[in-house]
DNA sequence: TCGGTAACCTGCATAAATGCAGGTCATAGC
DNA sequence: GCTATGACCTGCATTTATGCAGGTTACCGA
């Protein structure tokens, strides 16, 4: 009556090779817990246990070692089917992402070269602005927001976390004097930021999280204006890690102190499901895996 | 990034080995529908057509006859795979399964040896009453309900449907009179049913739906009751078909008048995927698929 | 030509699966 | 012994898949 589901097979054979629940969900597109219940799962309807734990990992169990000689027969005849499928190089129309200004500017640009030579036929409109394009409106295909989006006919998932700190260029340090602690920011310094009536995401109202009762006195709501400005010695300001770090004209000052952020991917459930989203999902996913250092750096 | 989802191809093995998506659905234990879904997404996932639509049902394309190749050899190591699987015979334990009073003595009672005999070690309870032990309450593991429970931590499917009409001895009939018309019920015969404010379902309140304003004589809140006293003479009363058409003492009355309804599965949310319930769901859901005819017979 | 039938599809409600955030557990290092 | 770390698990919210009821389409037979 019940047929054991291949894609619980499918899990195994990933868990095996990976030896780790978080490597084989990765391999697969999915979360580490959804390998863990696919595996129960399927051990549960085997009626045996397919693996030990360790602290490196999953070992095979006997049974697991019988299971998988099964399985990577499967897979061996799997792996033909891969080459057949319709190929990305196939993928044409055009694609609109729609993202924070710094995070197109200063991140994906770097990345966008290899969306090209992957999709030849398929045009990426990336717009960088301060605030994003509406999907409702179909304005844009894919939003990378600042926050989740808790209406609308819209799908989130997070794309990735960041962090932001405290620039400087060491010219303005040298003139204005060293901070040694958050509060010495209160005394001399002349802060850089955003125009506090005009943020398009309250994730942006962030100063409050460095010290209380910091004021802005040149602002921007542009974040490559409030660069510009830091760079060229005119104060202290907030920067994302991926864009303070990359500008050799900035330091960073008190640098464990960081802020944490999220960055969300947002899709329109109309339309999520077509090769070219997801292509364009896929691409941002994997851009942010492959410099995740960069957008979180370890002190 | 994305990997081709290895249930999507067993779906579409089950759909090139039974030529139909209904004839496939029933070996893999899910819906028609369900199989046309994920046909549909295997083909957009490969960009190809697998099969061109009869009136028979599915016939393979050249892309399908390919992948057929590749999926068969995958299934002919899955093939092992089930064989290793934990038996039927290793369950052990109880299961207790609530149903309306007819649907046991009548019908369930004639498929438990075969339960029994798959599986040796579980002790079936086949409480077959008036009136359903609760699923909350943990008094039972499985209830067939009359009607769609539509609250409590309780999950639903149809189980069947099946068909009630009236019935008579033939003694009673020769005695009171034949029936030609619905009408004829209310000049000159006795009708046995249920008690009005003992009814334990309201999809027992089905003398209307026969004639209007037919009054019962001779009551009882026990089918079994009923249906002894219809073969005993004492009047004419609706039964299931499945109850009437199985006492040789009994004939059909206005035949081809029917009433329908439907049997419901019902399991608590927190034991449903138990092995020894699935267990019990399968064997309940086979004897309806076994018997269909006896439920719903035909003119 | 029309009605019936078989097979599949659509829309909505329901059930199941999955992702996210935080917690637990075991082990290693100090 | 305590703390940090890595791997996995739990609970809740969200997303996806599935079942049910009814509709559509194409073909066959009267």
């Amino acid at each position: 009556m019940q047929v054991t589901d291949w894609s619980d097979l499918q899990a195994f054979l990933a868990i095996a090779r990976a030896g780790q629940l978080a490597r084989a969900a990765h391999v697969l597109g999915l979360d580490a817990t959804t390998m863990g219940r696919r595996l129960r799962r399927l051990e549960a309807r085997l009626g045996a246990s397919l693996f030990e734990q360790t602290r490196e990992g999953q070992v095979l169990t006997e049974a697991g070692e019988r299971l998988l000689a099964q399985v990577e027969g499967m897979a061996a005849s799997a792996a033909g089917i891969a080459e057949g499928a319709g190929s990305a190089a196939d993928l044409a129309g055009s694609l609109r992402i729609s993202v924070p200004e710094g995070f197109g500017s200063w991140f994906l640009s770097r990345h966008v070269a290899a969306f090209a030579a992957e999709h030849p036929r398929l045009t990426l409109d990336l717009v960088a602005n301060s605030g994003l394009l509406s999907l409702s409106k179909r304005e844009a295909d894919i939003a990378v927001s600042l926050s989740r989006p808790r209406a609308g006919p819209v799908i989130a998932r997070k794309l990735s976390d960041y962090a932001l700190r405290l620039y400087a260029s060491p010219a303005y340090l040298a003139r204005a004097g060293a901070v040694e602690r958050a509060a010495d920011l209160t005394r001399g310094h002349d802060l850089v930021g955003y125009i506090p009536d005009l943020l398009y995401d309250p994730g942006l109202d962030y100063l409050g999280e460095i010290h209380p009762g910091l004021e802005v006195r040149m602002r921007s709501s542009s974040i490559n204006a409030q660069q510009r400005l830091l760079a060229t010695g005119a104060g202290i300001g907030v920067l994302p890690c991926f864009i303070g770090d990359a500008d050799p004209a900035l330091v960073p000052v008190l640098a464990e102190r960081r802020i944490p952020r999220t960055f969300w991917l947002v899709t329109h459930k109309d339309t999520h499901q077509l090769a070219r989203v997801r292509a364009g999902k896929d691409w941002l996913i994997a851009a942010v895996q492959r410099e995740r250092e960069i957008l979180l750096p370890h002190l």
